[in-house]
DNA sequence: GTAAGTACTATACTATAGTATAGCCCTATA
DNA sequence: TATAGGGCTATACTATAGTATAGTACTTAC
């Protein structure tokens, strides 16, 4: 085992999770939907009329994958006819760091492209 | 223009510095160039034994898009045979915090996944 | 009975990201 | 003269993300 394969794990175990949270966040329509959901429960309908643009495909594919990753919470209310509302889960509020950080960078990175300072 | 309005103009300007900052680390190979550029100037061929898995094709375009991005400098060495290396730019630098949050965030991510917790 | 709303799913398509393979032009070395 | 390395580009393919459009099964309101 040499330096070099030392790095290379030490790479791997820094890249994973990182990957991870990017996995989780990534694609078109997952933070608009959280950013729907953080006033609030919401039904379907109601999520895809504050995303714009978004089909109901998409809309059901993701809400699926954010249940999955534990971001979201599928309630089922008992009644007639059946309503169905999704809400944020503690777990996506410690996303609350991730998102501060990419949208300060954003920020600044735009400011600097902007600028042609880059 | 009502509230709803506000709102939404309040989550474009929210949303778009976040897309930004996502759109400049996706995709499978630009974090593993940043790292293998973080310990120091490297040649095309060097950058590519160490990510492994790159192929030609992907590392010449990340690296554009990178140097686009005010990521990486192109660095050309009048010599012969002219020699070529990228470094990464003090913008870069910049990224620290939010690849750490990243990780951080990813970690508990996957012990929460892997807990059943979720 | 028909129109409209709710929460979806199905099918088929396009666009973008990524892979596989090859080749080019240069130079140094055997 | 051939072989290998360096720094790419070209072509063609596959895989995944996203779009467009339609349909289903239910229920309430007109």
């Amino acid at each position: 085992m040499e330096t070099t394969d030392l790095k290379h794990q030490e790479c791997i175990s820094t890249l994973r999770p990182i990957r991870d949270a990017l996995d989780v966040l990534n694609g078109k329509w997952k933070l608009p939907i959280i950013v729907a959901l953080t006033f609030g429960e919401k039904r379907f309908g109601e999520i895809s009329r504050e995303v714009h643009g978004i089909t109901d495909r998409m809309l059901s594919k993701e809400l699926r994958d954010m249940e999955v990753n534990g971001l979201v919470k599928r309630k089922v209310y008992d009644t007639y006819p059946v309503k169905v509302t999704y809400i944020l889960t503690p777990h996506s509020q410690t996303l609350g760091g991730v998102i501060e950080s990419l949208r300060n960078w954003g920020e600044l990175h735009r400011k600097k492209i902007l600028s042609g300072e880059v």
